[in-house]
DNA sequence: CAGTATCCACTATGATACTG
DNA sequence: CAGTATCATAGTGGATACTG
């Protein structure tokens, strides 16, 4: 049994999820392989609101995952996210989780694909 | 851009955390990996209540990753829970992401491992 | 540009008690 | 034994408008 900030995390595997689950978690960190924008990720990770957005960088941020810079100190702002060494670790076990899912498009027939609508 | 029973995936990422998302998927699935009875479950998954795993076990049988088992026709039951063939394919993610958490407890410094209080 | 503020809906999770 | 029913709360996600 672990606990962070006193929550309860009763495996290692549910202590992974408390890092990269939720429902945009993993996909943020992916696309943050390569250091980024704010404005980039929010085009890459379709759907997603700012508000959303804004609050799971900061989860991120503040759970050791990803590093935030400020290139400029009066609007228009240049901000960067990119991975921490700690995050970095993650990348392996991010790619698997997108090579699963591509991997359960073939099996899974309730799957469907869509037409990028723009 | 994929959906499924209408709901949206962005990207190959999201579409793996639908399946294995949230704050149970991922450690029932993993203590499936074994066929296992209900009450077994129960007891390996700390701190989940009934209808939470019952919830949960039901969301994993519609997505096709488990199949469910009834061995009696009048109480006492018993119910076996086992993988699916789809369900199997993840056994290599979900290895990889009890791993992470292991790694996750060594380098950093604000999970706390606590005593088992029973 | 990179967010915050506000308000709201929906979903997920939980505690407890009860049942075929 | 393996759940379901009921009620309650917390957390997540979303729309829109605004700001340093």
């Amino acid at each position: 049994m672990y606990s962070i900030d006193d929550k309860k995390y009763p495996c290692n595997t549910s202590l992974t999820m408390k890092f990269i689950g939720g429902k945009w978690k993993a996909v943020i960190l992916i696309h943050l392989i390569e250091k980024k924008r704010y404005s980039e990720l929010r085009k890459e990770c379709q759907n997603i609101t700012e508000r959303t957005l804004s609050l799971q960088l900061k989860e991120l941020e503040n759970d050791g995952l990803l590093k935030r810079t400020v290139y400029t100190s009066k609007p228009p702002l240049k901000v960067e996210y990119e991975l921490t060494d700690f995050g970095k670790t993650l990348i392996p076990l991010l790619h698997a989780i997108a090579s699963w899912g591509e991997e359960a498009l073939k099996l899974n027939k309730n799957i469907k694909v869509l037409e990028e609508v723009k």
